[in-house]
RNA sequence: CGGGGUGUAGCGCAGCCAGGUAGCGCGCUUGCUUUGGGAGCAAGAUGUCGGGAGUUCGAAUCUCUCCACCCCGACCA
């Protein structure tokens, strides 16, 4: 491809709406245009990175078995309601009339309609397992989208739904898409990690998540480099601490606390440490008001939370409830004296002589004892677990770091086979409802998650596997010399015969606006040709990560080329 | 939805507080020069100042209202 024409579409200054490395890259490169919130079109650049990243997955999802479809966008509201996710399903649901004002919704997930599908199909053991993927165009209507391709709400979504007789098959499928998915972002380059998930809506038993590694990843995870330990930072159990609460020192006594409303600024001013002082968190449910307890340098697990028995649906207290219940303002309330259900988190429960509100404005109680100042509260785990904490199975430490999810694989069992009744016959002609397992990988966001790990000062430097040209050719005078045109116009010719993905990069422009588009875009090796070189019979090499170029005998140019593209990523 | 913020040329921004009829940089067009890391000079084109209503002789600027977008929290591939 000669760049000349080709589109691309670089600028020099990001939108402000940009504010994540990989949206401002995206758009700087090219690669994207937004058209309305969560709205994006794929420009050529980018749809070309789109279009590797697909076929990576494409290929290992053949290869472990996995079969083709395409199902519609656009899902009679029937179907769901069958399910019941019609009405749960919620707000994100994009919900459309027809001219006959029948009711359809945006497919937001397949399952009901593969279940369909499969239940009309399949009727014998003998004619199972069957597993069906699609990339597809998937509409959510996020709450807050963001970050660009990151989380919008259009987006191109690997989804896949393998169906069995028992569950130790689905388990086999399960685990055969667990190492698929890792060779998939292996292949893709990518540094990631497969962790133990929550099964948020889509529900089902076992889930596993995997997530790109990048600090300005949406989603913690702890993982514990002795015992292999990794979950979701939702999910990761905080165990109760291994020594018993210590016997009380002091004396309860109430000290002013005027404007320290934290725990850090109460902790400062009262010189302890954070970790003597105890956060409370007024939450709501049925129109009682309870206390959520965790220890000040700790965080409400909301997810926890709403497991505790007779919590669930909680949702914040707000200020007047806080007031007309507790007498006072967020910022001073806490357990002693309060008429209210008290949940304390397992670590508040192990604490002695610590810190907490006064219900009282301006004031806050300290050396406060359970039992001695305030009754034993119901004791839970409501935090997250933070780094240091001793990992879930008790062979060492946890660590913390932040990823982005870009792959979810879940056993769903017999939730949908049940209620839209896929069954099957079996061996001794008993109906029997089908095991159901369903896999996701957001394709979009991979390019995003890919850029967010790999990217410089001077732009993108996309993984070879998805990077939109495998090479560049940069010749200096294309439009001046005679010799460099010739130079260039004959190897580009003899790379293309050869199949080498290659742009060239043959516009009239400075040097330097082409070396510094080729690096934005993130194409990973670059050959140059120029009078110079040209001359000592050399061109000259340069990788995107690399800091300086090295020369390459013109003649060897194929050979050499071949080479790095046949290399690992 | 709750809290904060921003809407002025394709992009990034100034002007608004102290109303007087719109500007800077980049980009774009043309010409000349330049040519190994986002060139220089010159001449240009591009704005219903987010929409609507109001106050005023006069509104980008003040008031009200609606809309869009961004950031922080609940959702998720």
């Amino acid at each position: 491809m000669r760049s000349s024409q080709y589109f691309v579409a670089t600028i020099k200054e990001a939108p402000a709406e940009a504010e994540l490395a990989s949206h401002k890259l995206m758009l700087r490169a090219g690669l994207i245009r937004r058209l309305g919130s969560g709205l994006y079109t794929w420009m050529p650049l980018g749809l070309r990175v789109l279009r590797k990243v697909e076929a990576v997955v494409r290929e290992e999802m053949n290869r472990a078995g996995a079969l083709e479809v395409q199902m519609p966008c656009v899902i009679p509201a029937e179907l769901w309601q069958e399910t019941g996710r019609w009405d749960a399903f919620g707000p994100q649901m994009l919900r459309i009339k027809d001219r006959h004002e029948r009711d359809f919704l945006f497919g937001p997930t397949h399952e009901e309609v593969i279940t369909d599908i499969v239940r009309r199909e399949v009727k014998s053991y003998r004619e199972l397992p069957v597993h069906f993927y699609q990339m597809h165009t998937k509409f959510r209507d996020e709450i807050r989208p963001r970050f660009g391709v990151m989380r919008a709400r259009e987006f191109l979504m690997k989804d896949g739904y393998s169906f069995h007789a028992d569950y130790a098959d689905l388990e086999r499928e399960y685990r055969s898409m667990y190492d698929t998915y890792a060779r998939i972002f292996t292949r893709l380059g990518l540094k990631f990690r497969a962790v133990a998930a929550d099964t948020g809506a889509i529900g089902g038993t076992g889930s596993h998540e995997f997530h790109v590694l990048a600090d300005s990843g949406e989603d913690a995870i702890a993982w514990c480099p002795d015992s292999g330990y990794a979950a979701n930072v939702e999910l990761a159990e905080a165990l109760a601490p291994g020594r018993p609460r210590p016997a009380p020192r002091e004396p309860m006594r109430k000290v002013p606390t005027p404007g320290r409303k934290t725990c850090e600024e109460v902790a400062a001013l009262l010189r302890l440490p954070l970790e003597r002082t105890v956060k409370a968190i007024a939450v709501m449910h049925d129109h009682d008001l309870a206390l959520l307890l965790v220890r000040g340098d700790h965080s409400l697990n909301e997810l926890k939370a709403a497991r505790v028995p007779g919590l669930d649906p909680f949702r914040f207290a707000t200020d007047g409830e806080i007031a007309a219940c507790l007498g006072c303002r967020p910022g001073y309330i806490g357990p002693v004296g309060a008429r209210v259900r008290v949940i304390a988190d397992r670590t508040v429960a192990a604490t002695a002589d610590f810190v907490c509100g006064a219900n009282e404005e301006g004031a806050h109680l300290a050396g406060v004892n359970w039992g001695r100042d305030c009754p034993e509260p119901e004791v839970h785990d409501i935090r997250n677990v933070v780094e240091g904490d001793a990992s879930p199975d008790g062979k060492g430490a946890l660590k913390i770091q932040r990823g982005i999810e870009v792959g979810h694989i879940f056993q769903l069992r017999t939730k949908y086979s049940e209620a839209m009744k896929a069954v099957y016959l079996d061996d001794k002609g008993a109906t029997r409802p089908m095991e159901m397992g369903c896999y996701g990988i957001g394709v979009t966001r991979i390019v995003a998650a890919a850029i967010e790990q790999n990217h410089d000062e001077r732009g993108i430097a996309f993984p070879p596997p998805m990077a939109p040209f495998a090479a560049c050719l940069v010749p200096i005078g294309y439009h001046k010399s005679a010799a460099v045109r010739e130079a260039a116009d004959a190897l580009y010719a003899r790379l293309a015969a050869a199949g080498v993905d290659l742009l060239m990069d043959d516009r009239d422009a400075r040097p330097g606006v082409l070396f510094a588009d080729m690096d934005l875009i993130g194409v990973p090796h670059r050959l140059v040709i120029s009078e110079r070189s040209l001359a000592a019979g050399q061109l000259e090499y340069k990788g995107r990560r690399e800091a300086s170029p090295r020369n390459v005998p013109l003649d060897e140019a194929e050979r050499f080329l071949a080479s790095l593209l046949a290399a690992a990523p």
